[in-house]
DNA sequence: CAAGGCAATTGACCTAAGTCAAAACATTCT
DNA sequence: AGAATGTTTTGACTTAGGTCAATTGCCTTG
């Protein structure tokens, strides 16, 4: 809770800030702003306010009213849910140009940290439910990454419910080589290995793919044994064997 | 496959057959069609047809091309995904009003089965989608219906990455027993006493639970064995101690 | 460079849930 | 009613993953 104070607050509009422009802003060229052509875009920035959290920092708590919207223009957040006895599950990775705060809701439904340092921008609820009502271009949009969350959230419930913890941390790890956030180098180098950081600790893992530290971390070395990856500082992984992994995902 | 030769189509436009009738139907009155004014109802029964689906048919399959969607009249549909070795996960449950099929997709992401007798209204996707485009308020709908999924999807996220056994078969019928589609006597009896018809087997609740048959079998007989519910016919449960079983199922 | 503090790994052991097999129930058919 | 079939329950046993504890590795700080 007390983290949420950490984070700083652009006072002015975001456009009088020339570090904010929207012009190299991945929301603009592929999230919610996408959708909007310049006119539209002003517009929206009128009630847009950057926001940045350190590693660590909370961005919202489940169950307290929602206030603002946000879209992630940097780093990583983490939605997560808590059971009354201190069980944990996160339920979604947000990632830029993602949207995040739940849509026409009253309150928020879990809750979301920053797993890397990160900036969004944010947009008082109120007034961006006004705004959507009148921009039928800006809802398509926000229906078509909700759309995208729910194949992601069933994909992920098809892993939690079935699949061993070996099948787990592989297909972790194979959905992660995909992403451009994590310092992927693309191509992959001539051997055809996949080289990126892992931007959470095991015990974010575990709480991502349903297991304790101790079983991720035994799975870690499993896959290293095997021969299908390598870590280095615990953090960076080289996918040695892609086609080995996939095996080893139980085809994900 | 063969299963979906097995459903009857209306060869009429909906509108044809007097048992159809928008009136009296729960998607018209809190599903998509509850966005529609009585012109625009009209328009999207031209591309309306009703089919019926026995217990057990294939609606749809996972991969194969999208070609219709479905918002379900009567009867419960059930959503499941398929690893390549057959172990299976379910991922959804509809009930009326649920509307089904990816909007804007070009594929299904799932199968689709009925789990008891199904009639539905199919929309062919083209025609949906350029109807859904020209009528903002049922995108608006659709919209919603598609946040409330995201939200039940990710409840059931904490269930199979977090709760025991018992804690699933618990919540599962708390959440069963606020459904009034499955002859849920409502108000409660005297005693406080909830009553309804399980609709799924023990191998379909198995495959909704993460769980097998066998330990779904176990935790309903600890569950009488504590005096939380008793079950006639196997299919019939009454919840005799309403906050035993939230105590049981962790809070859900 | 040594010391301190986390985070991650490894080991030993335990338990919840899975597996396999048999028995009890229900339902349908003759 | 009795036979036949499928579903559910129960029992005995196994195992994947959890728990608790000790060790190692990494990074920071003085």
């Amino acid at each position: 809770m007390s983290d949420k104070i950490a984070s700083s607050e652009t006072g002015a509009p975001a456009s009088a800030n020339p570090h904010d422009s929207c012009e190299a802003c991945e929301v603009r060229a592929c999230g919610m702003c996408s959708s909007l052509n310049v006119d539209e875009l002003t517009d929206l920035r009128r009630i847009t306010r950057t926001r940045e959290y350190k590693a660590g920092d909370q961005i919202f708590c489940d169950e307290e009213p929602l206030q603002n919207y946000a879209a992630i223009k940097k780093g990583i957040v983490k939605l997560s849910k808590i059971l009354p006895d201190g069980r944990q599950q996160t339920i979604g990775l947000g990632f830029p140009p993602d949207f995040i705060g739940r849509t026409f809701g009253q309150e928020n439904v879990c809750f979301a940290s920053a797993v890397t340092d990160v900036t969004v921008c944010t947009f008082p609820k109120e007034m961006f439910n006004d705004y959507l009502a009148k921009t039928p271009p800006l809802e398509h949009k926000l229906f078509q990454l909700t759309l995208d969350e729910l194949d992601a959230a069933r994909d992920w419930m098809v892993m939690l419910g079935r699949m061993t913890a070996l099948e787990r941390v592989a297909t972790m790890l194979l959905r992660f080589s995909t992403k451009r956030h994590l310092g992927v180098m693309d191509p992959p180098d001539s051997q055809g290995t996949i080289r990126f950081e892992l931007p959470l600790t095991r015990a974010e893992i575990s709480d991502f793919l349903g297991l304790t530290i101790e079983t991720v971390s035994r799975q870690f070395s499993q896959l290293k044994q095997k021969g299908l990856i390598t870590l280095e500082q615990q953090r960076f992984v080289t996918i040695l064997d892609h086609d080995g992994l996939v095996e080893a995902s139980g085809q994900g």
